[in-house]
RNA sequence: GUGGAUGUAGCUCAGUAGGUAGAGCACCUGGUUGUGGUCCAGGAUGUCGCGGGUUCAAGUCCCGUCAUUCACCCCA
């Protein structure tokens, strides 16, 4: 062990769990490279003004959970703490949204940092797949990206998930029920941390889990019925794309986004395999955030998914990935000359895109058999000196023991014939 | 930021009135001088998180500290 730990709230990604999360991330990323978005990278650290105009200056992420600093030529950044900002200034920076085709839609998949007290599910360090389509108000839109997420959530396995959505209203209608709710949440007997929050996001006391404060919320007034009629269709045509496309939902009246940015359309895929979390991923409209960070009008909606909190809830449903074999052949050396021909049987067999490898270090033969047998390989390759004077090699299946001599120079196309009939799991 | 729990071998954990540190799995060697996975025999491994205190004696009791973890809060 080292004297160095990883930093509080972090953790290595080690084989074979690593594995898990790069299937992960190619569920989310393969559908939507399919449904045309495009692979988007933005730097890991922003002006601190992007997050803080973008996030919302009253949100926790941005009043305690980002990880800032100041550079030595004086730059305010921070790490960043989600990827939509990050995303959208990008885009308004290369001018996608004036290449006359919107949307413009976009994927990434990337590391995200809060500050944070760590607990299940809630790391300083995380890891997202998002997508966005911006600059488009159509609600195929919203329904596209709910289904691609949920079809990407069932394709790994994953079975015990809801979808829980609700609408924020617009420009037009929040402000007003907003102002209402307020009022309402006033005249309640709450907390005094809970009292300061109903000026800073009045919303977001809604979403309070706990239950004495659910209890008082009880007939509070509800967004749900103070759309104005421009949102309250829009929400409808969401509902019935996404009942039209055999997507199961929930209608939550509750549901907030904890970032300012979002309107309209506000949805959450949970799981309660995650302790005291249940967001495995999230998303929704955010009609007003291009100008909130000083670009033109561009209504856009979008998601991001987590992938820690995705391979944890995998796990808590006990969903083994079929992942594939990490090796298919494994080369047993014996001596010297041997090792140089069995280096070079195992590269050509690599070349033709097979996942070969070798026992390094001159092992013994015994010890050379248990790490083919470990590498989980179906067949090992076991060349000596005796095979060496006859041209052959040993080609041995594992699994059955059966064992057989093969020419040297046969040896790769018998490999791959015999590979190619079988699953390469 | 607040509260609870836990730190003993690579891993999971036991350790019983305070009395010289254990198990299972994993690992290594041999049985098998050219055959793994099974079996048999043998073997190695610890700053008992760290610091202090009580005691003849501390993994065990006390204080402190650090770390991990779960929950509140918040969120993907």
């Amino acid at each position: 062990m080292s004297t160095f730990k990883a930093p509080k709230g972090t953790y290595d990604l080690i084989p074979p769990r690593s594995a898990e999360y790069l299937a992960v991330r190619e569920a989310f990323a393969a559908p939507l490279r399919r449904a045309g978005y495009g692979y988007v990278e933005t730097p890991g650290f922003e002006n601190v003004e992007l997050f803080a105009r973008g996030v919302g200056e009253s949100t926790d992420i941005v009043t305690k959970e980002m990880y800032t600093l100041t550079t030595k030529g004086g730059d305010e950044l921070a790490l960043r703490p989600e990827g939509t900002a990050s995303v959208l200034r990008g885009a308004l920076e290369n001018n996608l949204h004036k290449a006359g085709n919107l949307p413009v839609k976009l994927w990434y998949s990337g590391s995200y940092y809060r500050y944070e007290r760590p607990q299940k599910g809630r790391y300083r360090h995380f890891s997202q797949v998002g997508a966005e389509a911006i600059g488009t108000e159509d609600p195929y839109l919203d329904a596209e990206l709910i289904i691609l997420a949920r079809d990407s959530y069932r394709s790994l396995g994953l079975r015990n998930f809801r979808i829980l959505l609700n609408s924020l209203g617009d420009a037009n209608c929040r402000p007003a029920y907003r102002a209402l709710l307020q009022e309402h949440l006033r005249g309640l007997d709450l907390d005094e941390d809970t009292r300061r929050r109903i000026d800073i996001n009045p919303l977001r006391v809604l979403d309070d889990k706990r239950e004495a404060v659910q209890r008082q919320l009880t007939g509070a007034p509800l967004m749900a019925d103070h759309l104005c009629a421009e949102c309250k269709a829009y929400h409808e045509r969401v509902r019935e794309l996404l009942t039209a496309a055999g997507v199961d939902f929930e209608d939550d009246p509750k549901l907030v986004r904890g970032l300012d940015y979002y309107t309209r359309t506000t949805f959450e895929f949970v799981h309660d395999g995650l302790g005291s979390q249940s967001a495995v991923g999230g998303g929704g409209r955010y009609d007003g955030l291009s100008e909130m960070i000083g670009g033109p009008a561009l209504p856009s909606v979008g998601w991001a998914l987590g992938v820690d909190r995705t391979v944890l809830a995998l796990e808590a449903e006990g969903v083994d990935l079929q992942l594939p074999a990490v090796t298919q052949v494994f080369g047993v050396p014996l001596g010297e000359e041997a090792t140089g021909e069995l280096f070079g049987l195992i590269t050509r067999l690599r070349r033709d895109g097979v996942a070969a490898d070798l026992a390094f270090g001159g092992k013994g033969l015994k010890n050379a058999m248990k790490s083919a047998n470990r590498s989980g390989a179906r067949y090992a390759l076991i060349l000596g000196e005796r095979d060496l004077a006859e041209g052959v090699v040993q080609l041995k299946e594992l699994e059955t023991g059966g064992q057989e001599s093969v020419a040297l120079d046969r040896v790769v196309a018998e490999v791959q014939a015999k590979l190619g009939s079988l699953p390469t799991r």
